[in-house]
DNA sequence: TAAACTAGTTTGTGTGGCAAACAGCGTGAC
DNA sequence: GTCACGCTGTTTGCCACACAAACTAGTTTA
């Protein structure tokens, strides 16, 4: 039995497809941690696009920031939480049953 | 070796990576061809939407459409082409490596 | 002939991704 | 001290695009 029709592509959380985002998400996935920069360069945005983001993905409650002070300068570091972590699983897991790669 | 940093997220081919059309390039693959009607169904989108997808899918040289009547209505089918079948390949791959699925 | 149906297409609107401009803070030159 | 500069992010303005509603073209039913 499959999803009805209307929600056949609905279990690609659109949060996490985004190219940019599935980017972000997967490192965080290999990373556990990683700080602005970090992030900065491995995924190649923009400081701008990179900040609204992961608002975006913290506002969702996929990912927990930590924005502490180090050598006096402003610091902030991202992890996934246990939701983001699922929620970047079932998102893997629809994307494989939607391209046959089930 | 990997992809510079700016290109990271590149090999996802965002005119196959949007949700409704990933859904409408893998149902191609798996029917070989499939009419509007069809398309409709499996795919839960509105008749403009699917009629704006299949004509950005078809002038990206992805899909090739068929226009006749049957039965004096007009009936649409459509087929990837050689070109939407290596591009959805290559989707795949940068996919899987992305998401560390590699 | 008029209403209703089928098969799509075009149009209008809102969301959202992107880069550029901006802001806050610290450090060094003068 | 204050002015310029760099570092770390945030806010702003624009543009593309996904979506649904309205529309077109032709057919069947009454």
């Amino acid at each position: 039995m499959t999803a009805p029709p209307s929600d056949i592509a609905g279990g690609l959380d659109p949060l996490i497809h985004e190219s940019s985002r599935l980017v972000i998400v997967s490192v965080l996935t290999e990373c556990q941690v990683a700080d602005f920069n970090f992030l900065l360069g491995t995924t190649g945005l923009t400081r701008g696009n990179l900040s609204t983001h992961m608002a975006r993905l913290v506002s969702a409650g996929y990912v927990e920031e930590t924005k502490e002070f180090v050598d006096r300068k402003p610091h902030t570091e991202y992890r996934l939480t246990a939701a983001g972590r699922a929620a970047f699983k079932r998102y893997r897991q629809a994307w494989a049953r939607l391209t046959g790669r089930a």
